[in-house]
DNA sequence: CCGTATCCTTTGGGATACTG
DNA sequence: CAGTATCCCAAAGGATACGG
């Protein structure tokens, strides 16, 4: 694989044309869906079993982002008729297919984040 | 690999605890950092060269935006002393890593995106 | 050309209280 | 238990104008 070094040429206008602002159009660059996923990764669960592990996060929160991910097919919402009622959150094959590049994403974190942290205090010091 | 269907024990509480939010650790879930590193890829870039592609980003946001990787080590700023002023932003080694996990997220979204907009249809359409 | 300086709007998210 | 309903705030980002 080749390094490039030098710039091969203006760069297209159109570049980003079709590609959209990430977080609105597949909200997951947002605060808590990346959470909700791995969340549901080894099963269904259930409302307030997510917000143990989402310390904090506010009921109000927690429904706006699984109303958006049921909204675009990451997850699904069972409800059982019972009293008290159980509500299960459950990974689709789509949102279950977000796991791979998360991880990719994970993994590039816990490697490199040390440098990032390296990289701010060098920018402190000399400011 | 195994297909986890059922839950496998209770939500770790602490699962998230050295994992703060993504976006104000690395500035690379917002608006415009993952973009300026794509055009960055190709070798160095000047200023008003990345405002083409970048349609409609203002001066001070793409200032903000360099600046913040700048800090976080991600790509370097080099000053000519020429008149006119020549400044050219490059990626780091570091910055640079980044393309892989980036290519990742969009091989996903060239993929899944147009289920992403079907579920989208399909939501409306049932309200 | 490469920014800075102001001002303003939007919106994601939080706090709190209440209900079927 | 699983949400809704209100109100509120901070911060990201945009508009516009100006400067070295």
């Amino acid at each position: 694989m080749a390094v490039m070094t030098a710039t091969a040429g203006p760069l297209n206008p159109d570049m980003f044309a079709g590609c959209a602002p990430v977080t609105p159009i597949v909200r997951v660059g947002d605060k808590w869906t990346a959470k909700i996923i791995r969340c549901l990764e080894s099963g269904p669960r259930r409302f307030t079993e997510l917000q143990v592990p989402l310390r904090g996060i506010t009921p109000k929160v927690l429904t706006e982002s699984l109303r958006a991910m049921e909204r675009d097919g990451l997850v699904t919402r069972t409800a059982y008729p019972e009293v008290p009622p159980r509500v299960e959150y459950t990974l689709t094959d789509l949102g279950r297919s977000l796991l791979e590049p998360l991880e990719a994403a994970c993994a590039w974190s816990r490697r490199h984040l040390p440098e990032v942290l390296d990289a701010r205090t060098s920018w402190e010091e000399s400011a």
